[in-house]
DNA sequence: CGAGCCGTATGACAGGCATCATAGATGCTG
DNA sequence: CAGCATCTATGATGCCTGTCATACGGCTCG
């Protein structure tokens, strides 16, 4: 439970049930009507503020998380100690799965972006499940192929093109998985810094603001608050391009 | 078959049993006798020479491919219309498996990197067997988890850092997956040209040729008809770290 | 309210690397 | 053997972008 509701912090959203999150969570879709249930006996709701570690790259794999509301980021930090963003997760999305099937140490850190709710899910529990149930593995396996597309798709991006190129696409990217359509284009609905985009363009925090201000100045992306909205999406595809 | 067997092309290797690269597959170990039979029957060998194309990224699925003998490499177009090579294979490891079960198009096209043997299975055929056997799926999850990672760690690599780390870094992984011991190094037992190193670090020929140049002059790496050998592990290894 | 932190913004500067151009070396081909 | 393709190699040049430095607005906290 998040003890300090001070008046400063904007408000602590409300918290989901266990049920509904691993109602919404897709991955868990095959399970049955008494599987869900057991699961959801022995997992428990938690908190993450803004920028709060979820848990840490190398650490033992004990939970597998479900995110209720908010977003995290999965990161990985370079030889050089720089850190990259590697994947964005919204509601309903899986963190650590894979790798708790496994039984190996997370490779990546979980970061909460925004004040966020999350279903810890003891790995053990899940595993049980896991060993007796089918379609869970063929829906695992689904699942993953358009992740693995996702992150080729990444690599090709980010090993080379310039840096213009990999934030358009990074925004197109981000417009596909978590955009609200608009009247005069597509908003973002998540918060995001500078630094945040800089980490999953693999830039600079001071390249991607210089970026986004060109963006802004040529009318092809506003923000407000941190809210991204793409105005000209066509201007941003072409981008791509150049 | 082959049908031009010309005496200046290097000899084509001897043709591998369908049996063999079959039971060479880690990810059909699970089979069963008789699946691998039914397997069997309905398969056969293909042969790729050096730079052949075995698919191109964006047709339809209807194979799944073993590689018998010879290495593979994965690769995607960038918008900018440069190929980064995403991944390589060599023998008993399997292309296009995934995209198969999900039933969508190769998103990578396969090429092969020297002459090379290879196993062409319907995908009709693997689905009926994927359909039924709940220890494939098992194994698939767990086979897709380093790979994965595997996919995660380049990508935080090629994002950031100098095209030098970069390179070394593919060296050092391809040492890893590919590398036999020497008394005085470890030699990367596929031939690769600097295009093919290029387009692994997301960089140009020129500037791969430069840094293996500069590596070969420091005596940390040395080529042999295109098969590369560290000399010095531990400085290659270092040179991440700049 | 002043201090401090965070996020955004902008400039100066140097170095890395893509690009273009050229050339030698090797091996196959007609 | 001359011709051609492929691979390796090296130089010149200019832009991109990482780094360092500075500044400003908003927000929180003491």
């Amino acid at each position: 439970m998040p003890s300090k509701i001070t008046s400063h912090m904007s408000a602590i959203p409300d918290q989901p049930s266990v049920i509904s999150v691993l109602g919404a969570c897709s991955m868990l879709n095959p399970l049955t009507e008494t599987e869900m249930q057991l699961l959801g006996e022995q997992s428990f709701m938690a908190y993450a503020e803004r920028g709060e570690m979820i848990w840490l790259a190398g650490s033992p794999s004990h939970i597998v998380a479900v995110v209720g509301s908010g977003f995290v980021k999965m990161t990985r930090s370079t030889p050089q100690g720089s850190e990259v963003a590697i994947e964005l997760l919204g509601p309903g999305q899986c963190l650590g799965l894979v790798v708790a099937i496994e039984g190996r140490e997370y490779p990546l850190s979980a970061i909460a972006v925004t004040h966020s709710w999350y279903l810890k899910i003891p790995a053990r529990a899940l595993m049980e499940i896991y060993n007796s149930n089918p379609n869970l593995r063929d829906h695992i396996v689904r699942s993953l192929g358009p992740r693995l597309r996702k992150a080729h798709d990444m690599m090709a991006r980010m090993s080379t093109g310039k840096v213009e190129q990999r934030i358009a696409a990074v925004l197109l990217i981000l417009a596909d998985s978590y955009g609200e359509a608009l009247t005069d284009g597509t908003r973002i609905a998540v918060p995001l810094t500078r630094q945040d985009l800089a980490e999953m363009a693999g830039t600079t925090v001071e390249t991607s603001i210089r970026v986004m201000s060109r963006f802004q100045k040529d009318g092809v992306v506003s923000t407000d608050k941190q809210v991204i909205t793409i105005r000209d999406t066509a201007a941003l595809s072409e981008s791509l391009l150049a």
